[in-house]
DNA sequence: TATGGTATGTGATATTGTAACGTTGTTGGC
DNA sequence: GCCAACAACGTTACAATATCACATACCATA
């Protein structure tokens, strides 16, 4: 979710997205929810929940920490965002219908996340999780290092 | 680390293991340590930091939160232990030799947390970073589910 | 319009984690 | 042995993250 020409429309693309789905699965997209997610988005990289309290607050003086932590309760059911659990932050999901497929590759430096979907390893964790006898709900894949922007510019 | 035959054994193992590793590598391995090290093994599963916290109030009264942080992060550093990022839990590690390939299965039913060292997905993630130029330098892999106890129980 | 369910408002509080600074203890060079 | 430097620990305060409980508002539909 790093790359993008055009942040405002990346932003809107997110927006009418979940609007679609939500409608779809007649799920209550409410302004609220829809503004947690645009502060997500326009945010461009995990966001904490009191920052986006704060944000929230500007539009919405009365808000509280459990107005923002409810949005983001239902963001995450509904596969719009991500929890980053290694940085208790919050990110947009690029594609909430394979939503749980997605893993985290976190740069140190720059603090962006890119967010990649590979099979392999999905493959290789479902081989895993069989030869366990384990029945996996969810999965948490999180990467942290520096990305090559990063790297070449330290050098 | 979930099942032992006989815990006091498998805990005392584990701290003469960290005691052996701390001597080679000239590391300091004190009570405060030592005991917090105890305190997690004893735990037997994922152990919170004021849990940790309270129980090594009881030998020593005047013990504060950075007491316990302090050495969580010694631990956590030198391999002995996992944050469990999902969690916000600690649990140690079965081979602290090889420390940075451990993936977690998590069951949200006993809560026991097994810790599985599988090359195959080590080699993913190794596959996915490489072709995204990423450099990884810790990967926190965390699947939550059921494990087959708890599904042979239910049924 | 009554009713039930969902969403939100609101205040309080629980949980998790750090910063800053002083003291104690250990180590290695002289 | 003595001292300087550093690591570990004590202590206080506070920051950051998250949840609970209960009241109120809203909305669908019988």
């Amino acid at each position: 979710m790093t790359q993008c020409e055009d942040h405002e429309e990346c932003i809107s693309t997110a927006i009418e997205r979940a609007d679609r789905i939500c409608f779809q699965k007649q799920l209550k997209f409410t302004d609220l929810r829809k503004e947690i997610l645009r502060l997500i988005w326009e945010g461009h990289g995990p966001q904490k929940a009191y920052d986006l309290l704060s944000k929230l607050q500007q539009t919405n003086p009365s808000a509280k920490p459990a107005t923002v932590y409810r949005a983001l309760d239902f963001l995450i059911k509904n596969g719009f965002i991500h929890k980053v659990a290694s940085l208790n932050a919050f990110v947009g999901c690029s594609h909430p219908l394979k939503h749980k497929e997605c893993y985290f590759l976190i740069c140190d430096d720059c603090k962006n996340i890119s967010e990649c979907c590979d099979p392999n390893i999905t493959a290789a964790i479902q081989t895993t999780t069989a030869q366990n006898q384990f029945s996996a709900k969810n999965t948490t894949l999180e990467i942290s290092g520096h990305c090559n922007e990063c790297l070449n510019r330290s050098e």
